[in-house]
RNA sequence: GCCGACGUGGCGGAAUGGUAGACGCAGCAGACUUAAAAUCUGCUUUUGGGUUCCCAAAGUGCGGGUUCGAGUCCCGCCGUCGGCACCA
């Protein structure tokens, strides 16, 4: 193909162009107080979701939420905002460390290889990023700020009269126990079970548990010693705060239900002389429960289990606690439990039930045990008669029901002081009287669980912090950034102690004081990138105050980023997180919005030409570069855009890219013809001559519909009405210069290389009718309202609702005129011939539908 | 199972409740050419009828409804994709 005669001579502009951008700087943008900035502008911060620098590079996904990004920067700057714009690399992760030990080459190399041919490929794009600002999550001092930021957190607890962060500093003042401040960080150290994978000789996260076991390793669960970030703090907010966001409902709802909120009630009983707390959502089924069930891993199961029944018991949480939470879900196609042979007694009404364990009950959710209504629960139903467990009617269901488990809303029966009442007054009236009795208490419950943060690798963030005499401590501000050791190999130890132990004289810092060997996950880095964009220089601070009331203060919104575009798969973890630290950074007074984001948009996937998912085995992948060889960045760029709405998911198609190589050489040939030895020159058809009434219309109407699908990122729709407007200028001969400009003009955002080529050789030629200055630095065009109203409009005639004819009528014809132009047509008298004309509905410069039976 | 998104020509897709199929791909025909490619012009939802152009009927996953008028709004199904998955 490569043989084949280029239809425009792309492969010589477009690196003339983007080199021209880079020497210029023509996208960077000064900070507040910085040599040119003009504070008159509005800011707009557009921002991509940077990527992993794999080594197999750039594939086209990438390209399609960029190139959006990249047209609304430019347009954005064409409207007079100063843009935000940037470019970065999350580049800690699990690969680069893969191939480290494989090769003993220290990851940073291998991670400064992919950057480079990341950024080269992303400059072959020609992207008005501003490079000056550019950020990397392995560089030393982005990693000091990282580490910074995790020692605010961990100098942090959460007040809880007003669920606002406040300074550690005011604990110890109110002159609190080291342990009771510790428990009070929101980074904090527990014993939590890790997936450890013996043969990677790596801890694994929950999301990659069974990638790696699909490929026959096994993973096990150990408790281990874990930083955890206290994100539960923080539930409520980052359900409520969604609210004031320019989201897809979708990703809100998401996010809602990831943070699993569910209001209920926890309830006492009595074991014996024990207290058992279970939480319920359904307090008004209390006397409906006939057993209950502890996890497992309750702490009271080996008091409250009778010696009968203890082998019987030690067996099964045996069995349970080798199981992940993955398997424990994945294999239930059964419920198991074993009775304990103790007796729980109901509060509400003195009745003992027997207490279970089972392992659909978790230990991490609630209190780690419930009360069973199987009458109204499935899960409890199910497990009652497994084991032949009595099944108590409280909750009458509407009429009509089928179910033989109800657990809708109802009226509650055989429920004492409950009787009659609908399930949202009987569970008011139950918890006033349980908290009346003191035996229980409205509760509020979230599935979201605090964030596991370590983790036990080489290639991340270590921890900055010490370990003396069995406690940690943070290191200070001026020891940061703190660095991984090198070392000799990167090959596993061989336990689960993370990778960095190795490292004997880093770790032991004498007198027995030693570092902290776990890193943070690969998250860290990407929590607050859109943050050190901002001032990515800054030595003094993670960003000025400044330059961040700028870029992502008020205005109106709680959001900063003005607009943060990328793939779905972040949809719940990294978006969650990083609104997390923000409000974190928010109370502390490090930033003055509570949100990072204030208007998200995901890109939809592309698949390869099979309509499958792209991958190597399928050998269905695209390479963006190869696309580039044969069709140009431009050509890219606009076959990204034109394949359909930027929110779906839809496959690729060469035969596409070739459609709008078509269409950008159409342009080019608007301006140069070639000769039989492929010389390109002007042609003599392009003139400086007055637009006719119809180009004028198609041409302004170009310009005003492509500036409203900018806005609304109708990308595709704003290319096929250029794609109309060339063909309307195509036909012309002599062909008006002002016109080709403007369509130039509004292309220039999608097709920026061709289009600054051709508009400068028009401005060369035409001095007086093209502006002399390059186009990234001219203003959007406006449209003339004039050239798009007709004297004459086309009007839709129907007979009752089909259309049967149409006509033109004068623009100030007035409805009466209409309608009676309409009832006199020829083709209306045959379809209303014997029949009776009851109404004529008229749409002002539409449509006329005529009644008639 | 629950939650969410989406179903329109041969294909990607367009359509503030007002001419369904813009634009592009593929296909067909013509022009240019010794020829081909490229380019340019035209045709292209289906079916039926007259035949350079027009007429009629059907048509946006399926079945109902609202409306003068529904791809668009409402109700009930079916299908595809994505997320969650014993969270009490």
């Amino acid at each position: 193909m490569s043989e084949r005669r280029k239809q425009f001579p792309f492969d010589t502009f477009e690196p003339k162009w983007q080199a021209h951008w880079e020497a210029r700087k023509t996208f960077s943008v000064p900070n507040p107080g910085e040599p040119g900035f003009d504070p008159a502008r509005p800011k707009y911060y557009v921002l991509d979701m940077f990527p992993y620098p794999s080594g197999a590079g750039l594939h086209v996904g990438h390209p399609e939420g960029y190139t959006a990004t990249d047209i609304i920067t430019r347009y954005k700057r064409q409207r007079g905002c100063n843009v935000l714009h940037p470019m970065g690399w999350d580049a800690f992760g699990l690969p680069a460390e893969e191939h480290a030990r494989k090769t003993g080459e220290h990851p940073r190399i291998n991670t400064e290889n992919n950057v480079n041919n990341f950024r080269r490929q992303l400059k072959r794009l020609g992207f008005a990023y501003d490079w000056d600002r550019e950020v990397n999550t392995t560089d030393p001092d982005y990693v000091r700020w990282t580490q910074w930021i995790f020692l605010q957190l961990y100098h942090s607890y959460v007040d809880e009269t007003t669920g606002r962060a406040r300074p550690i500093a005011e604990l110890e003042a109110r002159g609190l126990s080291r342990d009771e401040i510790d428990a009070r960080r929101l980074a904090y150290v527990a014993e939590a079970p890790v997936n450890w994978c013996p043969d990677l000789g790596t801890v694994l996260a929950n999301e990659e548990v069974e990638e790696w076991r699909a490929k026959g390793h096994a993973v096990e669960r150990r408790p281990l010693k874990q930083w955890m970030l206290r994100i539960t703090a923080y539930a409520q907010r980052l359900i409520d705060e969604l609210d004031g966001l320019d989201w897809p409902e979708g990703i809100k709802l998401l996010q809602k239900n990831w943070i699993g909120r569910s209001e209920g009630a926890e309830v006492d009983f009595t074991i014996g002389g024990e207290t058992v707390t279970v939480f319920t959502t359904r307090p008004d089924t209390l006397f409906g429960a006939t057993y209950m069930v502890l996890a497992p891993e309750h702490p009271l199961v080996d008091k409250i289990t009778t010696p009968e029944q203890r082998d019987a018991v030690e067996a099964y949480r045996k069995v349970c606690a080798a199981k992940s939470d993955l398997e424990r879900t994945e294999l239930a196609k059964e419920k198991t439990g074993v009775f304990t042979g103790g007796t729980a007694t109901n509060p509400v009404n003195g009745e003992a039930i027997p207490v279970w364990i089972a392992d659909y009950v978790m230990m991490s959710y609630g209190t780690g045990a419930i009360m069973a209504v199987p009458a109204h629960d499935e899960r409890d139903f199910e497990f009652a008669k497994q084991y032949g467990i009595p099944v108590i009617e409280v909750v009458k269901a509407p009429e009509g029901n089928t179910d033989t488990c109800f657990t809708g809303n109802g009226i509650a029966i055989h429920s004492g002081f409950l009787d009659g009442l609908p399930t949202p007054e009987a569970k008011a009236k139950i918890i006033t009287w349980l908290e009346e009795k003191g035996l229980g208490k409205k509760t509020v419950n979230f599935k979201l669980r605090d964030w596991l943060f370590s983790r036990q690798r080489y290639w991340g963030e270590p921890f900055p912090i010490i370990w003396k005499e069995g406690r940690h401590e943070a290191i200070a501000d001026s020891e940061l950034p703190l660095l991984a050791p090198e070392l000799d190999d990167y090959k596993p130890s061989g336990s689960p102690e993370p990778i960095l132990s190795k490292a004997t004289a880093w770790v032991d810092l004498g007198n027995g004081v030693t570092r902290e060997t776990n890193t943070m996950p690969q998250w860290a880095g990407s929590c607050w990138y859109y943050l050190r964009y901002c001032d990515a220089r800054n030595a003094e601070r993670f960003i000025s105050s400044e330059a961040e009331a700028y870029w992502l203060g008020k205005n109106g919104n709680p959001g900063g980023v003005d607009l943060y575009v990328g793939g779905t798969e972040h949809a719940v973890l990294h978006l969650l997180y990083a609104r997390f630290w923000h409000k974190v950074l928010h109370d502390l007074g490090h930033v003055t919005t509570p949100e990072p984001f204030q208007k998200l948009v995901n890109q939809g996937l592309i698949l390869g030409e099979d309509g499958q998912k792209m991958s190597k085995s399928r050998g269905n992948v695209v390479n963006p570069d190869d696309v580039v060889e044969e069709y140009g960045a431009d050509a890219l760029r606009l076959y990204e855009m034109f394949m359909g709405p930027l929110e779906q998911v839809k496959p690729w198609s060469m035969k596409g890219v070739e459609g709008v190589y078509r269409f950008l050489a159409r342009v080019w040939r608007l301006v140069f013809e070639t000769n039989q030895e492929g010389e390109w020159s002007r042609r003599a058809a392009v003139a400086d001559v007055e637009p006719s009434k119809a180009t004028n219309k198609v041409v302004h109407a170009t310009i005003k519909k492509v500036g409203d699908d900018i806005e609304a990122m109708s990308f595709n729709t704003a290319i096929a009405q250029m794609m109309v407007c060339t063909n309307e200028l195509t036909g012309l001969d002599p062909v008006p210069v002002r016109s080709i400009d403007l369509l130039l003009r509004v292309l220039n955002p999608f097709a920026p290389h061709l289009t600054e080529e051709l508009h400068a050789h028009l401005a060369a030629a035409f001095p007086d009718a093209v502006p002399a200055a390059e186009l990234a630095s001219l203003d959007w065009p406006a449209y003339d309202e004039s050239c798009l109203v007709e004297d004459e409009l086309e009007i839709v005639i129907q007979v009752n609702g089909k259309v049967r004819d149409k006509m033109t009528v004068p623009r100030e014809a007035t409805k009466e005129q209409v309608e009676a132009q309409a009832l006199a047509r020829e083709r209306v008298q045959e379809h209303t011939a014997g029949l009776t004309v009851r109404k004529v509905i008229v749409v002002p410069g539409r449509l006329v539908n005529v009644v008639a039976n």
